[in-house]
DNA sequence: AAATTTGTTTAACGGTGTTAGATTATTTAC
DNA sequence: GTAAATAATCTAACACCGTTAAACAAATTT
């Protein structure tokens, strides 16, 4: 009888559920607000039902990580494929980046906050992978000319990173501060950085 | 009778103590296993005891936040009045600021954490203030010849830590990673905005 | 020596993540 | 259709958390 096929999206539903409420209560009152007792509240069912679908809290947070990098890699490679011109991609791409942390902030905090997860289970995340790639490559496109090293490459995506990543963390804590002078910033970090790629 | 001071110095003693047990709590085992009564047993006391020195545990968070502030303050004096030239430094106070950041690395992840305490109480704590008016005025120094207003150089300090703190805290998750290619970059980044700042 | 103040602890409240065991509902076998 | 087996769900509990109130012990003041 077909009836199993009934059940397991029942439960793909419920496993949904989890880590829809999971995020709404981190949108409305913050990750330190977020408990195994709410979440199960909200899905009205008792807490010890989670454990049957996710193996621990931390279990729900790493599967919340993986949907926060496939939403960004979507977001980064719609960015890209904005443009022909290569060094526009790029921009295009970390301003993509930067409004991703901001649109979907509770993810970017989860991603990447300091105090989070320890990083062997996000490393070993296929989802990553894909981002990383995406940006070492038009890196990579970018500098053709001079035929740079792996490491050279690998240095100027993690100089870019540690730039928006800065901007943006040290924005998320005053946050709303100057939304203008941030975009400012951004821009201004952005070219430079770009211009000095270049030479 | 004198006592009264005798008595008073074994108080200050008791909360430096308690200062001390948290600090070493958490460079044992990271900021997530600290609890009022792991420092209580640390100190031999009960836990309520400590509530008769501070309010919470935040006000123990804060109360460190403030020494990080302190000490931090410090490095960078003296690392400024390491060199003569401005542009030198700027550079040896991101430097002795890079140093801080994994010297007192618990230190550095409480007070610039994502996840942490509230920046309301952190603004009115006047050790930052010292320390930003220290970055502030050598920026101004280093840009005096084109008059610049407040604003560029306050857009300046705020790109300089955003870069330094990205690199920092990316270097934070992915700890041990590759020491001397983050000297590289810590050094090319430097290099790259005074001269972009000098432009 | 009695009364008062101070220091310290015990016990508790409501919360957390998590697990074991009991209970209910559903499906399978006869 | 009823009995046995399986799955789904809940209750109760454990050990921890921050915090507070009340009880107790120690020192100080009167």
């Amino acid at each position: 009888m077909g009836s199993k096929e009934r059940i397991q999206r029942l439960k793909d539903e419920t496993r949904a559920n989890i880590l829809d409420a999971a995020l709404q209560i981190v949108k409305e009152d913050g990750w330190q607000a977020l408990s195994m007792r709410k979440i199960a509240d909200k899905i009205e069912y008792t807490a010890p039902i989670i454990y049957e679908y996710f193996s621990s809290k931390e279990g729900i947070l790493l599967e919340l990580t993986r949907q926060g990098y496939i939403i960004l890699g979507k977001e980064i490679k719609a960015a890209k494929s904005k443009f022909t011109r290569t060094d526009e991609q790029l921009e295009g791409m970390w301003i993509a980046y930067w409004n991703f942390a901001f649109q979907y902030k509770e993810f970017y905090q989860l991603m990447f906050g300091v105090d989070m997860i320890c990083c062997e289970q996000k490393k070993s995340m296929p989802e990553t992978e894909f981002l990383d790639k995406l940006f070492f490559d038009t890196i990579k496109d970018l500098m053709k000319a001079e035929h740079p090293d792996e490491d050279v490459i690998c240095r100027k995506y993690y100089t870019f990173w540690s730039i928006i990543h800065g901007l943006i963390s040290i924005n998320m804590v005053n946050r709303g501060r100057n939304e203008e002078m941030n975009q400012h910033i951004l821009k201004d970090a952005l070219k430079g950085i770009i211009k000095y790629i270049n030479e």
